[in-house]
DNA sequence: AACTAGGCT
DNA sequence: GTATAAGCCTAGTTG
């Protein structure tokens, strides 16, 4: 028994008896499956998307051109940093540098938007030849017969998460203007429907259960909306006057918190003074003492011990948190944060998925019914069933990752169904 | 191959 | 004085 479990004994988790090692090698038979399941994605539908982007993107290639006065290379960092920097004299006061000079990021770019009409079209050349270039034109080259995609999954990160290439469908867009375009073509075969499944801010379950933190689980038990509770908690309000931006703050600072985040970070992802960011984040740490707690002990051991570990015993190791250079150490303190987190909230994920595996199997025997998972997205599982069993096999989806492993708090999973995988979610 | 950028959880 | 949010994969440019 490790440490963390000890301690995640005492706090109510029941933990199975099986270690990361087993869990490791029980997922890869089904990761072989899905794999070879694929996806089905609607390539005319892409193709129209991709047509339809790349016209908008000459558009906006001419008018970047005639708007600055330069035929440069838009995807060019170093060329547009000369044109905008040197040539058009924009003002660089407050933007980040890179290795080589000024940064043209889009979150630097946002900074100086107004001062320039071509700063807003190259943000959206830049989103468009994202879209192109990534997913748009390379996803209809790698289907089968059937229109699937097939990728690889990998198992060997720092943390236990996996990973997908090749192509990888872990980072399909789902935001932007066009995410839920891209998302919807992804589909089911005839006859058949998507199910999305999405574990609801399991890594904050995780942390309130390792810290523990007694104002974090209350909020879990009650089934309180998080975000605004936290709001709440940091602007001193009661939870009903909660506003949006409140909210929006709050959610920030809980995101924030499991990746070791610092007041100027939190300044920066949400645009406000390191001043304002650094009250928030004191706001934070009186109201969840046991976070703090934990966060404390986190980086104690990892300094006596050389590692941190995962629920079910990963260990990651963190040579350099001794180091004298102290932003090197401040990136172990960081990790040694957010490893145990991310990584126990990946092994739930798979255990799940080795259970779930199981039951599909059974029903589809039972039903004759085709169910099968396809993908897995860290704290989601697309499933893809025939219609006639897909409302229980989104039963059984959402009981099995619910009840896989028992916490000190609810684990919560919302589900969907669709005929494509924006539909689902 | 290094660097920059940007897509996702 | 330097850096500042965890973990990935892919694409384009540059030298």
């Amino acid at each position: 028994m490790t440490d963390l479990q000890d301690k995640a004994e005492k706090m109510g988790i029941k933990i199975p008896e099986i270690t990361f090692e087993e869990i490791n090698e029980q997922i890869k038979p089904v990761l072989r499956k899905m794999e070879q399941a694929g996806i089905r994605i609607n390539v005319s539908y892409i193709n129209e998307l991709d047509q339809k982007l790349s016209s908008r993107l000459k558009e906006l290639e001419t008018e970047i051109h005639k708007s600055t006065g330069t035929e440069f290379n838009i995807g060019s960092p170093i060329q547009m940093a000369d044109i905008l920097f040197d040539k058009l004299k924009l003002s660089t006061e407050g933007l980040k540098k890179t290795k080589s000079g000024i940064s043209t990021a889009a979150s630097e770019l946002k900074k100086i938007e107004d001062t320039h009409p071509a700063i807003k079209l190259i943000l959206e050349h830049r989103e468009l030849s994202k879209l192109i270039s990534t997913y748009l034109r390379p996803l209809p080259l790698l289907v089968d017969e059937d229109d699937r995609l097939h990728t690889t999954y990998g198992m060997e990160t720092s943390t236990g998460r996996l990973t997908s290439s090749e192509p990888n469908l872990q980072n399909i867009p789902i935001r932007g203007t066009y995410g839920a375009e891209i998302r919807n073509s992804f589909i089911a075969n005839p006859g058949m429907k998507i199910i999305a499944a999405d574990y609801s801010q399991i890594e904050l379950r995780i942390v309130a259960c390792l810290a523990p933190d007694k104002l974090m689980i209350e909020s879990f038990q009650r089934g309180d909306d998080i975000h605004a509770k936290t709001a709440a908690q940091i602007f001193h309000i009661p939870l009903e006057e909660v506003t949006k931006e409140q909210r929006r703050v709050a959610k920030a600072v809980n995101f924030g918190i499991v990746y070791g985040q610092t007041s100027y970070g939190l300044s920066q992802a949400l645009d406000i003074s390191p001043a304002e960011a650094s009250k928030y984040i004191k706001e934070y740490f009186e109201s969840y003492s046991g976070i703090t707690k934990y966060i404390n002990y986190m980086i104690d051991s990892a300094r006596k011990d050389g590692y941190v570990e995962t629920l079910f015993g990963m260990k990651r190791y963190l040579p350099e948190i001794n180091s004298s250079k102290h932003y090197i150490a401040e990136s172990e303190e960081r990790m040694a944060i957010n490893t145990p987190v991310q990584g126990t909230a990946s092994e739930i994920l798979k255990l799940a998925m080795i259970e779930l595996d199981k039951q599909l199997d059974e029903i589809s025997k039972k039903s004759g019914k085709t169910a099968r998972m396809l993908l897995t997205v860290h704290d989601e599982l697309v499933i893809e069933a025939s219609s006639e069993i897909a409302q229980e096999v989104a039963t059984a989806t959402k009981d099995t990752m619910e009840n896989v492993i028992k916490i000190c708090v609810p684990i919560e999973v919302s589900i969907g169904i669709g005929d494509t995988w924006d539909e689902a979610k």
